[in-house]
RNA sequence: GUGGCCAUAGCUCAAUUGGUUAGAGCACCGGGUUGUGAUCCCGGGGGUUGCGGGUUCGAGUCCCGUUGGCCACCCCA
């Protein structure tokens, strides 16, 4: 090691063998909600024009990113940070044959040449998940629905995380309301996604210059847990009526709670004020997802985003989606210790070997292995022997229980071998032709 | 881009105020015993102490630089 000089980018990943099952149990995780929910898979180029990348974000975000030109050459690419101008392009190109909706989802690698930090490195791979043609409040739901899909099969509950859903326009167009300038919404917002970052007291100081009193600054300190919409009983003694004004929200957020309710999913939203997204795109609903103790950066986040397809040169389709990185994903999976055992992930991710096969020592049985190995494989299945030099069978099967094999075949003669189950531990009392194994074994996993 | 901490075997860590040939456990490979995921015994491979320079009779240890890691700021599509 010392001898290697050879050190990995900042901020990249080798990816040994557990590192990959650990990779392809959250990959296909995303895949297996995305298809539950009616997505279908695309993908574009790991790499793009520069300038795909600048319409969207100006100038400023090339120091952001990894740009390059061939030598020799002069167009200036970049290595992708994201994946929603890709997707404009592959829509905006087919737009007049997609469906509406069209329901799209990716997953693969992005870089950002940024800093590393916990939560966030150079190269990591995303989740997007896109509804386009579809401006409904349903639409916004149903891309929540398949977000929180995925969070509860890795067994995520609504203690764990939180899905915090905000509404950018209706708040825009309360601000305007309380004397706001809309050029002022930018530094407003900009201070709103520093809640977390800044003690209560600085945090309502920063917010007095936009109009809004110590008292008042609460509803985004403490967020709007519960939609009191329909309780015209709240009253009493409390935070003076202007604060709990928020029937602008409530005529915003109203359709969507009613479709978080029908989905299933609203014991996981909060409403939530001082989630904006640093995005200016964002034209509607927006949201993160937040381990529910505030660790962690977010989850996953996202948002309606009605102008942007017509942006990258498609038509005026309205469109909502939002991503999901898998480096903080598998911090909070670890954190609530949800990440499975190594055996497990082997397993989950389809690299456990069905069947084992091993000699008792005898060379005609020695004989037998590969051949063996050989017809189990002919029918489908993963079969595996050992490459240690041992006779010990005791040795043979820790190699094989390491291995993650559900079943050992061991070997008797040249022609017979007795079946075990390593998972239930149960052996056979009677050996079984060589010839009958692979059936055998088929039908036991119920092949 | 800015700042703080860190770097010894594949992993977790030792190594006396700076002092022989840098060690141990686990892991890996091989041999042996008991036909069952195990125990036990024996042996082996592995390190230019991240890299480069400096101070010193002598550096894993002290100094500088560099690369990488962790953490925070900036930013977060």
């Amino acid at each position: 090691m010392a001898k290697n000089t050879h050190q990995p980018p900042t901020g990249t990943r080798d990816v040994y063998p557990l590192d990959a099952a650990r990779r392809r149990f959250i990959t296909e995780s995303w895949r297996r909600a995305s298809v539950l929910h009616g997505f279908e898979e695309v993908d574009g180029p790991t790499f793009e024009h520069l300038d795909l990348y600048t319409v969207k974000s100006g100038e400023g975000i090339i120091s952001e990113l990894f740009s390059f030109t061939r030598t020799g050459g002069e167009k200036t690419y970049a290595l992708r940070p994201e994946f929603t101008p890709t997707l404009a392009r592959l829509f905006a190109a087919k737009a007049g044959s997609l469906p509406k909706p069209t329901k799209w989802f990716t997953l693969g690698a992005f870089f950002r040449a940024e800093r590393p930090q916990r939560g966030r490195l150079r190269e990591f791979l995303q989740w997007n998940v896109d509804m386009l043609g579809d401006d409904s409040p349903a639409a916004d739901a149903e891309v929540i629905a398949t977000c929180v899909s995925l969070l509860s099969s890795l067994g995520l509950t609504p203690a764990d995380v939180r899905v915090k859903v905000n509404h950018r326009y209706a708040l825009q167009q309360w601000l305007v309301q309380r004397g706001l300038e809309v050029d002022k919404h930018a530094d407003l917002f900009k201070i709103l996604d520093q809640r977390g970052k800044l003690p209560e007291a600085d945090f309502a100081a920063a917010l007095a210059p936009f109009g809004f009193n110590t008292e008042q600054a609460e509803i985004f300190t403490k967020g709007v847990v519960r939609l009191t919409v329909d309780d015209p009983a709240h009253k009493g003694p409390g935070p003076s009526p202007e604060v709990v004004d928020l029937t602008f929200f409530a005529q915003a957020v109203t359709p969507l709670a009613q479709q978080f309710t029908q989905m299933g999913i609203i014991d996981w939203v909060d409403f939530d004020l001082s989630v904006v997204r640093g995005l200016a795109y964002y034209t509607g609903m927006v949201f993160e997802v937040h381990e529910a103790s505030g660790a962690e950066r977010a989850i996953a986040g996202g948002g309606r985003y009605d102008n942007l397809v017509e942006l990258f040169g498609g038509p005026k389709t309205p469109a909502v989606g939002f991503g999901m990185g898998d480096v903080v994903l598998a911090l909070v999976l670890q954190d609530r210790g949800l990440m499975p055992t190594d055996a497990e992930l082997l397993d989950r991710a389809g690299f456990a070997p069905d069947v084992f096969v091993i000699s008792n020592g005898q060379p005609e049985s020695d004989e037998m292995v590969r051949p063996l190995c050989a017809a189990l494989r002919r029918v489908g299945l993963h079969a595996r022997h050992t490459y240690k030099a041992t006779k010990n069978v005791g040795k043979l099967l820790k190699d094989a229980a390491d291995s993650g094999a559900k079943f050992v075949a061991i070997i008797e003669n040249a022609q017979l071998a007795t079946l075990k189950d390593l998972r239930s531990g149960q052996q056979d009392p009677a050996p079984t032709p060589i010839s009958l194994v692979p059936e055998m074994i088929r039908q036991r996993l119920g092949m």
